[in-house]
RNA sequence: GACUCGGUAGCUCAGCCGGAUAGAGCAACGGCCUUCUAAGCCGUCGGUCAGGCGUUCGAAUCGCCUCCGAGUCGCCA
């Protein structure tokens, strides 16, 4: 609503400079830091600047445009600070109008329709099998989720695709792995751990062997070429590995609408080395066939010298194949930073192949988990397993049950919510981009800037309007919005539209999850401040109709998130 | 070595398409539970925004250089 205010108020006084001296000033409104001085505010030192005219000028000139604008209402103080106009708006209009937006459109349908819905396909999860699901693919999993989330709810059709590991020449080395030190019992026992175990095992074995690597190199091609004994391997770990991943989606709520991992391309291979063929795009270099993708980038290696195919073949297969499935607008990989390089060939090479679509393909990069200030390596059987993590969050979250509320009647039901949602939002509540080093400690704190604190403030809410019945009457005690600390919670709900589409469009589910933080921590705020359920009817009405929209936004921010909403702790 | 990303309070991070006195949480210290859930609230302490130069009315924010950290750099994914 303010937003849109800003808006209007831009366009005007964009069109009105154009008038007066056939300039084009962009125009920014923006909010002052500290809200002594306003609601919004405007700088004229762009228009001092281009129209070549004095500060008392400009200033002068937009405080008699802005008497113009149609703004009969909202706009209740207009004061001037040295080059700053500051707008000072009528609290108990804003207060009154977004309620009234509120309950007319509750799940913002309205207000987030998109101009032109678009579909986005989601690359995202993506384990490669027959390791444990680690803390960094729980980063994918739960970044990708957020943002397929966030995109739904702006109106998008959002395609969840499970891109797994399930193919390549790691699968060489662990069918070697277990044809020469491997067990059929104890893989069938705890098939992950095994699996990863002779994974490591063949890294250490090939230290001093390096023949190893050329023979796993060997019976990867064979299995690409269908030998029946390695495929039926591979089908068995693969299984496996599948059942275990799906425990852990389970665990996290999160579903996708294809597990077409690498190894669903196998058949789709000759299509792409053709298309490259006849554009004359590929050549042999040292054996191996390539593409050269720009000075300013390495070749990207599309057959290796013994005819297998690689990484970025199949990922290449995968998007010709998802365009003719899907259809989609923008394509969206949800992969780590260390693969940067990889779309940037990814991206060249479809540049290149003429198909028109390069510019939709986006590498949503996320920072590396790092153990002592380096990169955890599934090579070396440095991980942390995710189940580990979770487990730990879940046992911390029983203790404080027990500690500060032993008579909830669904303790461990609550219990797998909030550690579960304490590890999500601890994930999500900094910007995808940064690395960070592993902290336990860290992932599972529950006070502070974290997930359960958001639990706890719809919680709160909860208890209240549960003790309480009230109306959607409109009989509001407007008076009341004049508070700052009610103000700024009024302030707080209003944003909240545009912290979707914003947080949606930069692929940041970081910049819901400090919104968040910020609307709960000036609800409490607001809680220790006054008594909510008091007697004079109006006033306890028009408290519980903003309680109820903070409630609503939260939990509705949360969900967005990937955590689980409770209505008690 | 080349390229990419980063360096803001003791720690974890916001702020970065230039705007007013750089903000949170944690930690430390001091308060607040006979009233709506104290997983909370209030207060105190804490800064050469890595360093330098430049652009600008104005720089944490833009440009260049230096230092430090991480990642990547054809037959892994």
């Amino acid at each position: 609503m303010i937003h849109q205010l800003k808006k209007d108020i831009e366009a005007h006084l964009t069109a009105a400079i154009f008038e007066a001296y056939q300039l084009e000033v962009s125009v920014i409104v923006e909010e002052p830091k500290k809200p002594i001085l306003g609601d919004l505010s405007v700088p004229v030192f762009s228009l001092v600047k281009a129209a070549k005219i004095r500060l008392d000028s400009a200033v002068a000139f937009v405080l008699s445009s802005l008497e113009q604008l149609q703004e009969p209402k909202r706009i209740a103080q207009v004061a001037v600070m040295g080059g700053f106009i500051n707008l000072t708006l009528d609290r108990k209009v804003v207060g009154r109008d977004l309620i009234k937006s509120f309950l007319d459109d509750p799940d913002l349908v309205q207000i987030l329709q998109p101009v032109h819905p678009e579909t986005i396909c989601i690359d995202y999860s993506s384990p490669n099998i027959a390791k444990p699901f680690s803390i960094g693919h729980l980063r994918s999993t739960i970044i990708g989720h957020a943002i397929g989330n966030l995109y739904e709810k702006c109106g998008h059709r959002v395609v969840r695709i499970n891109h797994l590991g399930d193919f390549g020449t790691q699968f060489g080395k662990i069918i070697y792995s277990y044809i020469h030190f491997g067990d059929q019992a104890r893989i069938e026992k705890n098939p992950i751990q095994e699996l990863a175990e002779l994974y490591v095992a063949f890294h250490e074995q090939a230290k001093d062997h390096p023949e190893m690597e050329e023979e796993a190199r060997r019976i990867f091609k064979e299995l690409e070429q269908g030998n029946p004994e390695y495929v039926r391997l591979w089908q068995w770990f693969r299984q496996e590995s599948l059942k275990d991943y799906m425990h852990v989606y389970e665990k996290l709520h999160v579903a996708f609408d294809s597990y077409d991992g690498e190894a669903f391309y196998n058949d789709k291979m000759a299509e792409v080395i053709d298309l490259l063929h006849q554009q004359g795009l590929l050549k042999q270099d040292s054996g191996a066939m390539i593409v050269d993708v720009g000075a300013d980038l390495p070749p990207a290696l599309i057959q290796k010298s013994d005819g297998s195919t690689l990484y970025i073949t199949r990922d290449l297969a995968a998007i010709l194949y998802r365009k003719r499935t899907y259809g989609f607008d923008k394509v969206l990989y949800v992969v780590g930073n260390e693969q940067k390089l990889h779309f940037e060939q990814l991206k060249r090479l479809v540049e290149k192949m003429a198909l028109g679509y390069h510019e939709s393909i986006i590498h949503v990069n996320f920072g590396l988990v790092l153990q002592d200030g380096k990169k955890m390596s599934t090579r070396k059987g440095k991980v942390v397993r995710l189940i580990d993590v979770l487990d730990e969050a879940v046992q911390l979250s029983r203790n404080y049950i027990e500690e500060k509320n032993p008579d909830l009647p669904d303790k461990e039901s609550i219990a797998e919510k909030v550690g579960v949602s304490a590890v999500i939002f601890n994930d999500l509540k900094n910007f995808r981009g940064n690395d960070f080093e592993f902290d336990l400690e860290e992932m599972v704190n529950f006070v502070g800037q974290t997930g359960p604190y958001l639990q706890y403030t719809s919680v709160r809410i909860n208890s209240i309007l549960s003790q309480a019945d009230f109306v959607f009457d409109g009989a509001l005690d407007d008076a009341w919005f004049e508070r700052d600390y009610v103000y700024d919670i009024i302030k707080a709900i209003d944003l909240y539209p545009q912290t979707i589409e914003r947080s949606a469009n930069e692929y940041a589910p970081s910049i819901l999850a400090k919104y968040l933080l910020n609307l709960a921590s000036l609800f409490n705020s607001y809680y220790g401040k006054e008594k909510i359920l008091v007697d004079d009817l109006r006033e306890r009405n028009t408290k519980l109709h903003l309680l109820y929209m903070v409630k609503t936004v939260l939990n509705d921010g949360m969900h967005l998130l990937g955590m689980q909403v409770i209505d008690h702790m």
